[in-house]
DNA sequence: TGCTTATTTGGTTATATTGCCAAATAGACA
DNA sequence: TGTCTATTTGGCAATATAACCAAATAAGCA
């Protein structure tokens, strides 16, 4: 694998890397529905607002999401709508995968 | 986030974890063209082929690819095609920040 | 059986990620 | 200006990941 080649790999990699995270899923499916403030979002998942600050900045950095501020509060929303698509397939190996085990169970 | 959405979120992160690496998108990607061997893969990756094999037990795993043994070696091929449809989003979030680049220097 | 090749697994080390608390920053408003 | 709220960042400890080497396993063949 030549360098460019590895580059690009990467470039991929550091992308999907940033969607493999429950709670990082979880909001992007929730930006998708609707603009959202660290505050709501830190209650939704149940988790420290740092923490859920550094999840969004993580999302940011690679240009998933988007941030807006309005006053005191920012509000992150879905930049790029199609990671959504990401879930069908998910849920498609998801399947295959159940199906895999009714064969040995039937 | 309750118990039942929180387990649906870890599943889904898990199947997206195992593509968040450089080398198993590389991976991925070549065994959508051909069934391949770890010896080979080892080569065109560069990688140990211990470490190659342990990306491959990651990606069967989660059911991303399947394994055949012919002889002494084993070849690997892709399961679900659909996580070639990733790529394409990808290219998207890339392209898109390419842009907002291009605008700040414009 | 004994040898060779392909692959996997155990062990180890280095690095990265995650989550929380505490402290710093930024904006709104009295 | 001082205070309050929302958010981000620094620091730390726990855990997970990745890579290599070496050893174990599995299959084919002399």
């Amino acid at each position: 694998m030549n360098r460019k080649t590895k580059a690009k790999y990467e470039a991929r990699a550091a992308i999907i890397k940033a969607l493999a995270h429950p709670t990082r899923l979880f909001i992007v499916d929730h930006l998708a529905k609707e603009k959202t403030c660290v505050c709501i979002l830190s209650k939704m998942v149940g988790a420290d607002m740092s923490t859920v600050s550094r999840h969004l900045s993580i999302l940011k950095s690679v240009g998933i999401i988007e941030d807006e501020k309005v006053g005191p509060q920012v509000f992150y929303h879905l930049k790029v709508p199609c990671v959504l698509n990401f879930f069908g397939c998910v849920e498609a190996v998801m399947k295959s995968n159940a199906e895999a085990q009714m064969e040995l169970v039937r």
